[in-house]
DNA sequence: CAGCGTTAGGCAAACGATTGCATGAAACGA
DNA sequence: TCGTTTCATGCAATCGTTTGCCTAACGCTG
C-alpha cells in the first residue's frame, strides 16, 4: 500500500511526459532514490557516503538503502558533490608536450599513483611558451584542481594549491621539487668514459628552456675537473629549437664535427639527441662506437633497441612521476602534510654498446665536413 | 564573550576569527562582485557570459562590470557552472597505456584540437583489461564527461555520450570510428617488397587484443593473393604479451628464425616490433637490409632515426587524434551533428634504409638458431 | 514520573553559478 | 493622456549533494 504521495510523480520515472524523446533517461538522483525508499535525501546520502552520522542508522535501513541504490543504478553526481565539498578529486599536470620521451614516461608514473587514489588528472601542454604556462596554470585552478604537477616546466608563481615539480629548478617557495642527483649522474657518465680511456669528450647541452640543463652542466663541470679533465669550448654544442625530435641532436652534432676539433666521445643531453647524434656520425662516415663513443641520458624505451644499443644514464622517470603524485596526494590529503622542499632520486649507469675504449691516438675530427 | 551571530561571522571575511588561518583568501564570487557593483548577480552573470539577455544592458554598465571583474580578479567557478549548465567542458580519453608510441601520438592530436575548443580531457589507461575498460567508462561518465574517445580500446557498450574510437572495430551502433585504410596500407607494403623482388615474406601479426590486428591481416591476405603470393604459415608469428615495448617483436622474430623456414623480408605489425625484430636479426648474425628487409608500421618518431632507418607504412596518428576530437566536438556542439559511422584515413609508404632487393637466391633461414 | 541519553532520521541552508519570469520606468505612437 | 513596447534589472528557482542542527520517540535511571 503505497501511501506517502508527496512527490509521487517523481517516483515513477518515465511518467509525466509520454516517453518524451528529448528527455534522455536522466539518471536517478538522491531525490528519486529517497522518494522510492520513503526516506529523506539526507539519510540516504549519509548511508551511501558512510558519513559518521550514519552510525546511528540501523543496519536494516542501511541495507535497504544500498539495495535500492544498486537496483536503481544510482550514481552520485560528482559535479554536485565537488561543488558542495569543494573537492574536485582532480589534479592538473603541466608538461611541455605530449610526445614520446621524457614527459610521457613521468606521466605514466603520475597516472599510476593517482588512479590508486581515485584521483583523475587534466593534462595541458604549453610547448615551452611562458605565456601559455601562466595561462594553463590559471585554467587548471579555475577547473578546481586540488594540486598541480609540473613536469619540466618552469613556474613563475606559486599557486594556491599544493604543487610539485619534476625536474624544476629555482622554484618558488613552498613547492616540492623532485629531481635527479645531477652531480652523481654526470660523475657516472664521465667516470665511465674516463675509465675507458677517453680524454677528448664532446658535449651536447640541453636547450635553455629545459629545466635540467643548468644543473646537469654544473654536474659535468664538477665531474670533469675532479678528474683533471678540461672542457674545451669548441667541443660543446647546445640543442636548438623546441622540436621534441631527434633533429636538434643531429644538428648539434654536425656543428660539433664542423668545428674541426677532434674528440673521441660524446655525452649527449638525452637519449633522443644521442640518437640524432649517432645518425650524424654515420652520415659523416664515422661509426659508433668504433670511432666515437656516445652516452645518452634518460634511458627511454628505445635506447636498448638502438643499433648500437645506447649506453646511457638512467633516470627513474616512472618512479619520479609516482613520487610526484604521492607528494601531492599527501599534501592535499586529510593529514595535509606540509610540503617538503626537495626529493632527490639517483641515476644509474646502463652500459650497452655505444661506448668502448678509443682507438689509440685516433680521435675523430670534423674534417669530413669541411 | 563574543557569541557572535553565527551567520554574521561568515559575511565579513576575515572578521570573527582573528586573521583566521584556515580561511584561505577565498576568491571572489559573483555575489561579492555584484555587491561591490550595486547590481544583482543575475545582471553580472549575464554581462560576463554574454548571455542573449545582455543585449538590453547598456554599454556603460557592461564596461563597469568588466572593469570590476578584472580589477577584483573574478574567476567563475567552473564546477558550479557545470552543475547548472550540465556541461563539463571535459571529455574522456581511454587508452591501453600511457607510453611511447601509438596511443601517445594520437593523444597529442586529441589534445591539440580540444585545447582550441577550450575543452579539457581526462586520460585513463586500462592495460587491456576488459573489466577495467568497463569500469573506466563508468568512472568517466560519472565525472560527467561530455564525450568519449577510445584509442585502440574495444568498447562493449555504447555510452550515453557521443563516442568515437580510433582504430576500433565492430563497435556498437552509433559510435564513430576513425580508421586507417588497412587494405591500402598492406598493398603499399607488399607492393614495395614485391617490386624489390621479395617472394618469401614473413609476418608479425599484432596481439589479439589490438583492434588493428584483424583488419591489417585481412589487408595482407588480400594484397598477397592479388599478387599471386602465398602466405606460408611457418612465416607468421604473433606478438605475445602486453608489454608496450620492443620485446614482443624481438621474441616473435626469434620464433620465426627458429622455425627454420627461409625468408627474405619481414613485415612487422608496428615500428616498435620491427625494431625488436632488427635486433633479433643482428643477434643472429643477420644484417638488415643486406640479409633481410624489414618494413614497419606507424612511423613513430624514432623510426627515421633507427640504424638502419626504418622503411615503414605511415599512419597519420596525430591527425587521427585531431579528427577524433573534432568529431566528438561536433557531436556535442550546438549543432549536435549526428554520428557518422566511419572516417577512413590513408596510409603512406615511407621508404628508408631497411629494405632493398634480396640477395640473389640467398634467403635467410633460421639455421643459426638450432 | 521527571529527566536524560540514545536512536532514527528530517529540515533546510549551503556550494556558486544560470535563467525564466516579473517589474518598474522610460520611450513611443496615437 | 493613455496604452504599448522596449529597456534595464531584479527575484528566486534550480542543478544534486552534503551537513549542521533539530525533533520525536523510546528506554532507563533514580
Amino acid at each position: 500500500m503505497p501511501k506517502s504521495a508527496k512527490t509521487a510523480s517523481r517516483s515513477l520515472p518515465g511518467r509525466g511526459l509520454p516517453n518524451s524523446v528529448d528527455t534522455p533517461p536522466r539518471s536517478v538522483g538522491l531525490k528519486t532514490l529517497a522518494a522510492h525508499l520513503g526516506l529523506s535525501v539526507a539519510t540516504v546520502s549519509r548511508v551511501l557516503t558512510g558519513a559518521p552520522a550514519a552510525k546511528s542508522i540501523p543496519k536494516v535501513t542501511q541495507d535497504r538503502v544500498f539495495a535500492a541504490a544498486a537496483e536503481m543504478k544510482y550514481r552520485p553526481n560528482v559535479v554536485a558533490r565537488s561543488l558542495r565539498k569543494r573537492q574536485s578529486m582532480t589534479i592538473g599536470v603541466m608538461l611541455p608536450e605530449v610526445s614520446e620521451g621524457y614527459a610521457t614516461l613521468v606521466l605514466s608514473g603520475v597516472e599510476e599513483r593517482l588512479m590508486e587514489a581515485d584521483y583523475f588528472y587534466f593534462v595541458v601542454s604549453h610547448h615551452h611558451r611562458a605565456e601559455t604556462i601562466e595561462r594553463c596554470q590559471h585554467m587548471l585552478l579555475d577547473r578546481a584542481v586540488e594540486g598541480l604537477i609540473a613536469i619540466d616546466t618552469p613556474l613563475k608563481h606559486r599557486s594556491s594549491v599544493p604543487t610539485v615539480t619534476v625536474s624544476g629548478h629555482h622554484e618558488p617557495e613552498g613547492v616540492t621539487n623532485i629531481m635527479l642527483d645531477h652531480n652523481r649522474a654526470a660523475a657516472l657518465a664521465i667516470d665511465h668514459l674516463h675509465q675507458l680511456g677517453h680524454r677528448e669528450i664532446a658535449f651536447i647541452k640541453g636547450q635553455e628552456f629545459s629545466s635540467d640543463t643548468d644543473a646537469r652542466w654544473e654536474g659535468i663541470r664538477l665531474a670533469m675537473s675532479a678528474r683533471g679533465l678540461r672542457i674545451v669550448p669548441q667541443l660543446v654544442a647546445r640543442l636548438e629549437g623546441d622540436a621534441p625530435s631527434h633533429d636538434p641532436g643531429y644538428a648539434a652534432t654536425r656543428r660539433l664535427l664542423a668545428a674541426g676539433k677532434p674528440f673521441t666521445a660524446l655525452f649527449a643531453f638525452n637519449d633522443v639527441s644521442a640518437i640524432g647524434a649517432i645518425r650524424a656520425f654515420r652520415e659523416a662516415g664515422l661509426s659508433v662506437p668504433e670511432d666515437v663513443s656516445v652516452v645518452g641520458f634518460d634511458d627511454v624505451q628505445s635506447a636498448a633497441y638502438q643499433n648500437p644499443a645506447l649506453t646511457t644514464v638512467r633516470q627513474p622517470l616512472h618512479r619520479m612521476g609516482m613520487l610526484a603524485a604521492a607528494q601531492v596526494l599527501e599534501q592535499i590529503g586529510p593529514a595535509r602534510l606540509p610540503a617538503v622542499q626537495q626529493i632527490v632520486v639517483s641515476p644509474e649507469l646502463v652500459v650497452r654498446e655505444s661506448t668502448r675504449p678509443p682507438r689509440a691516438g685516433n680521435a675523430v675530427s670534423g674534417k669530413p665536413f669541411r
